[in-house]
DNA sequence: GATGAATGAGATTTCATTCAT
DNA sequence: AATGAATGAAATCTCATTCAT
């Protein structure tokens, strides 16, 4: 049963995959069906378009991400530990499926297709920057910071390791990760910290 | 005289508009060709094919900005004032040269047959390495963090406040770049120094 | 059904009417699919590219006329029976099919890029060099010229008629198609006949 | 002085190179102008166009060929000595100058450019067929074959033999181009012969 | 005479999308 | 639902020819 959505998620697996692979605008909707193990067409008739498929996969799996940004929002723990929050949620995003944030990273800021209709990305922009506003309110950041800055930068950062990673230009075993993880923390959420001088 | 050196510039010029406008796969030749106000076919006189165009903007524009990273390593001043001056260098480039600044950021990550080839980008990243190396080595940076890592999360920052720039996201004018080169400085190269506790 | 294969054998017999008609070089993609009176991307579909289309008229084709030489040397007739019986089976696929003889005969010589990967005309001499070789052997056919000359004399021989028909140089007509056997065969064959004296 | 004769003949010389090596219609004509060491316009200085520039190869190099066989014409042999010097003419020319006799033999029958300007194509197979039928009239040669036809097949085996050394399926040694000669002579000039029987 | 940059028509090829089965 | 052949607009690239210097 349910074998219509089996397909569906089949396709967008494969989607994801070789839109990973290959960028989103070398990848031909044919690269895709084959991925999947089915026939040209079915592409075309579980998605309108080729676009269509890139912004399901930006819609649904994108969603699962930021769906777990909101939930670190949600905690009622500090700014700053919130902030770590998304951060360990981001890198070990990685480790789950890389291909998928190979996928976002490298198109969902770039995407003149995509931007104007999916404001979940804004939405996560907006998620780290009401944390950061909440921390400066809190006393636990520094307010030296327009909020909105904050958020690209520490954006900046997580994608670029990412990146980093994506290439093979930085050592991804499970240590790297852990290391990542706490360096990054020390760097950008330190640098945003409200210090007692 | 030196037209021909001319010309190529003056493609290459009108290449980089273009690119920045409609993005690299969206730009035809012949609209490269009209902006540049020569014929069709002058743009393989000069470059052999679409991608050597992009090529050939990366590696000669892109360069400049590189170089200017390369001669802060050269000052003779402490490890965080060196990246203070990369902060300032690569956000200036913005306001000298918005659209390379945007084909730069919208493209680089997008084009793998071009990463290969250009190390232009690796040096940078080297660059950056080495300043942080010799920080730890000084001791005005902080130790725990690897140097690689330190030059990722500082471009990525950078990158993203480009990229929020190029697309509308952050506010651009003078007073909002002139803090941002205060509160990325304050943010990364403040969270990367060492401190007395 | 095998509409496939139909669609197949459509688009090369067109394409060997077109090339035949304007010459390979002169011939357009779109003038092979008009003549096909399909769609110009079909070609693409069922042919990687120009040159193969080309190269499938070549393989195809031209086989199935080397399969006929070589049934020649199958029979248990003498040598000079049997170089008689080629000379009849080339000359009168001019009469069956005069289109792909005048292309074959038009276009093998210009296609550097294809001789090589097609030795089913190198099969052709070789055929034709041990009947002639089998010849001597048996003393019907005179011994002091080279086996391998011998075939390629015969080849160019034979091509040159073709090409004289293909031309409009020599008479067509089935009078003169039929006098050309009995002359082709009395004075290429008869000059390799072994004599009394 | 004549330096623009020497020019002129630069660049032809250069043409009969590029032309033999790559085929008329892939060859460029800055492919000739480099050949030639000149610059690029000036072949359309000397040429009005790439077409001229085979033109010119053909009148004026095959006319040496032509006006060789037009000589063996007007020697008072008899008809059998005159082919066998026709063919001693033809295959030394291969020794004297490959690469032209290579472009005669691949271009000169097919050129649909060339064809019609050019009759003295048309004269030497002329000069064959008198040739052959003044033997028929003198009783030296057979008298069933069609005097064009002979003339045909002994230009076509002669072709064949030059493009067997062409594409070096043929061993062209002198020992081999002298053997040739005499099994050419035997084998098509002796098939032509008429016999006591 | 000599140069080679400049032109642009025209060719091949790609590939998202449609549609008959 | 599933297939994959068929379509054709649109892009890149080639190269003979022109022309200003």
């Amino acid at each position: 049963m349910t074998t219509t959505e089996d397909r569906r998620r089949q396709i967008l697996a494969a989607a994801v995959r070789v839109f990973a692979a290959q960028g989103y605008e070398a990848a031909r909707v044919g690269d895709v069906a084959k991925e999947a193990g089915v026939a040209y067409g079915l592409v075309y008739h579980y998605f309108g378009s080729k676009d269509a498929v890139l912004e399901a996969v930006f819609r649904e799996q994108w969603g699962r991400l930021l769906s777990a940004v909101a939930l670190a929002e949600e905690t009622g723990e500090t700014a700053p530990e919130q902030l770590e929050l998304v951060v360990k949620i981001v890198l070990r995003a990685w480790r789950d499926d890389p291909n998928l944030v190979r996928l976002l990273v490298r198109e969902i800021t770039r995407s003149p297709h995509i931007q104007d209709e999916l404001d979940e990305i804004g939405q996560a922009f907006a998620s780290l920057e009401r944390i950061v506003a909440r921390g400066q309110d809190e006393g636990t950041l520094r307010a030296d910071v327009d909020a909105r800055m904050a958020a690209f930068m520490l954006y900046g950062a997580l994608e670029e390791v990412l990146t980093g990673w994506v290439l093979g230009q930085l050592p991804d075993d499970a240590d790297a990760v852990a290391a990542a993880e706490r360096e990054v923390i020390g760097t950008l959420v330190g640098g945003l910290r409200r210090r007692a001088d």
